[in-house]
DNA sequence: GCAAGGTC
């Protein structure tokens, strides 16, 4: 019997995917690399039944870098990573995909591709089809195959089934031209910047001054908000208070049609105007039925942006519990750009699963009774349905921030089930001396979907008196009052999302990555209400980029280089002449950014110290004989200033000195590295760490007579230990017994 | 030690 190999793009879909098609009866093991199932049964293809084999990928299974020597910071310019040759490898060494795909392709006749229907979907096909194609049985005519689907329902996958076409070569190549760009721009500009600053300053505090074409652009924006708030003059202005007698005696605060005015005479002017009038005269009454509507179904950048702003989550991490919740099955696949049910959603039985659940059940029961309403129409990205709550869960079934996050999923569809929220406004307008004044009040009539997200409901009813037309009330006070206008507010993680998205930099997975580096790097810190404060650093870097070439920093140059790329994926321009010229042009850039350095620097000199004037002294050096410095600040590492050398050091740990002993080979005086809780520790000659003193030591190397981890030749990373037998004596290892070095005491 | 994009 023929077989046909399937491959979807995760495990889930894999499963789904085989259920459908398989009507429920197959076969289902784990495969070779731990992560991926395998899913079999047989099925009618082309008219044939045929053995049928369901697996899949984990996302892409090959990712591009540099060859060999062109990693090494020390020994290439970063200008030639621009035409540095580059590799594709294995995107996750530990998942032996290809060798898992052979495996299981080997031997058959057709090759069908269920990977995501986007462009990085495409560029995966091909990566499946060059593991697989040399394994497969040659038969006359098309053997691979690729199906296009919108949603995961039985009659889309079926149909997609029937309905196969190719794998677009194109949209796969404007992917593999993203990939290289984004790489040689990258590295080039992160390894240029890290090494001139870090190789000047002390206090930088990150140790990698990074560029990225998304990073960058979103640290900008933070630093713009902070520009505005920077440049902020206050301008003062004036408003009119008002304040009328109802019938029944209570007061009335009016609000001014004017709302307020930048002039003081001109707002004098008015409050003598109004103090001529000494009674207000109700112009109309206007009553009209208000509505706040519910919410769209969820995607994944509406859950990161409430998430961050209503239970102060950072994106990183509310992907991460969401990824938990998923595994375990209590939402669906929590990356998604939908936020529309497909038709086929069963919304009702999802619903039903909430009925008996302790905090909404009894709601949910009563829109079950009076009957759910229609959600509001949404986009469909054709990827999965909107995040939904796939399973029961109580308070008690999950901890803290998981709960929360699965609280408000919930919530949220029960919300896009429910009817609308109404209220009455009531809106009264007066005049008092030829100026205008109203006052609104709203009092609620059906809360709707706020019942069930009670932070959505609207506030107290503001019951206003229906005044009927030239009424005349008495006027109690006409105050003029003195403000200001007050500078914006630090941008919030949710407005930034929204500004990615809106500009396209990154996408709904990639956006917390994308934010999470710009922390972790020590761009941008968050402040309390999780709003984003860019630190000295962040500044001075978006600063510097607006002084030299503002196009590196700005947010419509993702988007320009996309617009190239999809050229290549419409087949309308060449794949290469394309690529080239952009990567021509960074390198342009890149080199006018190198000359141009000094006016970035001339912001670092004002904000940062010098690595001569940072640090405190700790050891002496080996050549010069005298107190280098330690500098703590990320990167932590040693200077001589005398030499102007630096050293690298072991990060994330304690440095001391070491016993004032001197490393044997090069007279550098010996640290100690020590690391918190496990209270590892270990010494080290600083030259040695940088220059391992015999061939073939790696930096990092472990142990290489047993390689376990807290033997003491695992010191042999650095050239030199204590003796473990004399406990006095320095070991150093031994050339003479290579390739398997071995300590000797020197004493 | 670098980017951004998939996904676990």
């Amino acid at each position: 019997m023929k077989s046909v190999f399937m491959v979807a793009e995760k495990p889930s879909l894999a499963q789904s995917l085989a259920k459908i098609l398989s009507n429920g009866s197959m076969n289902s093991r784990k495969g070779m690399n731990g992560a991926c199932s395998v899913h079999e049964f047989t099925g009618r293809f082309r008219g044939e039944t045929m053995r049928m084999k369901m697996t899949s990928v984990c996302g892409h299974v090959m990712g591009c870098d540099f060859v060999g020597k062109y990693n090494n910071w020390d020994k290439v310019d970063p200008v030639e990573l621009f035409t540095a040759p580059i590799q594709k490898k294995e995107a996750n060494e530990k998942l032996r995909m290809p060798a898992f795909l052979a495996k299981e392709a080997s031997g058959a006749e057709y090759l069908v591709l269920w990977l995501d229907c986007d462009k990085e979907g495409e560029n995966i096909c091909f990566e499946v089809i060059e593991c697989v194609e040399n394994v497969m049985t040659r038969v006359a005519g098309q053997q691979v195959f690729r199906a296009k689907f919108s949603a995961i329902t039985d009659q889309e996958i079926k149909g997609a089934f029937n309905n196969l076409g190719a794998p677009n070569k194109n949209e796969s190549l404007s992917v593999d031209a993203r990939q290289e760009l984004d790489l040689r721009i990258g590295c080039a500009f992160t390894r240029y910047q890290t090494k001139f600053f870090q190789g000047k300053y002390g206090d930088l505090d990150s140790t990698l001054i990074s560029y990225g074409p998304c990073q960058t652009p979103t640290l900008g924006f933070c630093v713009e908000r902070h520009d505005k708030i920077q440049s902020f003059k206050p301008e003062a202005y004036w408003v009119v208070s008002t304040q009328v007698q109802l019938p029944d005696g209570k007061s009335m605060k009016l609000d001014w049609e004017r709302v307020r005015v930048f002039d003081k005479e001109v707002a004098q002017m008015f409050v003598n105007l109004i103090r001529s009038g000494d009674k207000a005269c109700v112009l109309d009454t206007v009553q009209k039925k208000g509505e706040k509507t519910k919410p769209l179904a969820l995607n994944t950048v509406e859950m990161l942006r409430v998430a961050s702003s209503g239970l102060g989550l950072s994106p990183h991490h509310t992907m991460q519990i969401a990824e938990r919740l998923y595994i375990q099955g209590y939402i669906s696949y929590p990356r998604t750009e939908t936020n529309n049910y497909p038709d086929s959603f069963d919304l009702k039985g999802t619903l039903r699963q909430q009925q008996d659940h302790p905090n909404w059940g009894s709601f949910v029961r009563k829109l079950l009774q009076e009957g759910m309403k229609q959600p509001k129409k949404g986009q469909d990205a054709g990827d999965h349905p909107p995040i939904t709550p796939m399973r029961c869960a109580r308070e008690s079934d999950l901890e803290g921030d998981s709960w929360r996050l699965y609280d408000y999923i919930t919530r949220h569809f029960i919300a896009t089930l429910s009817p609308n929220c109404y209220y009455l406004q009531t809106t009264v307008f007066f005049e008092i001396g030829s100026e205008q004044f109203s006052c609104t009040g709203k009092v609620l009539q059906d809360p709707g979907f706020t019942e069930i997200m009670p932070w959505l409901a609207l506030g107290e009813d503001e019951e206003i008196p229906t005044l009927k037309k030239n009424t005349m009330l008495d006027v109690e006070e006409v105050k003029l009052i003195d403000r200001q206008t007050s500078p914006p507010d630090y941008l919030s993680e949710s407005e930034l999302i929204t500004l990615m998205e809106k500009h396209g930099i990154g996408t709904d997975a990639s956006i917390p990555v994308h934010i999470n580096n710009i922390c972790e790097r020590n761009y941008v810190s968050i402040i309390p209400g999780r709003k984003l404060q860019p630190t000295n650093l962040g500044i001075v870097l978006v600063h510097g980029y607006q002084k030299i070439d503002s196009d590196l920093v700005l947010p419509t140059m993702r988007s320009a280089v996309e617009q190239q790329l999809n050229m290549i994926a419409m087949g309308q321009a060449n794949f290469y002449e394309v690529k080239q010229h952009a990567i021509d042009i960074f390198h342009l850039k890149f080199r006018y950014f190198v000359q141009n350095i000094p006016a970035m620097d001339e912001l670092f000199e004002v904000t940062f110290s010098s690595l001569a004037d940072a640090g405190r002294p700790i050891s002496r050096c080996g050549k010069c004989r005298r107190f280098m410095k330690l500098v703590e600040a990320k990167p932590a590492r040693l200077h001589c200033s005398i030499c102007d050398s630096t050293y690298s050091l072991p990060q994330n740990g304690n440095i001391k000195l070491y016993k004032e002993l001197k490393c044997p080979l090069d007279e550098f005086e010996l640290l100690l590295w020590t690391t918190g809780a496990k209270g590892k520790s270990y010494p080290l000659c600083p030259y040695c760490y940088n220059n391992p003193p015999f061939k073939d030591m790696r930096k990092g190397m472990g142990c290489n007579e047993c390689s376990h981890p807290t033997c003491p030749h695992a010191f042999s990373q650095n050239g030199v230990s204590e003796c473990v037998e004399c406990e006095r004596g320095i070991l150093v290892l031994d050339p003479t017994s290579a390739p398997k070095w071995r300590m000797c005491c020197n004493k």
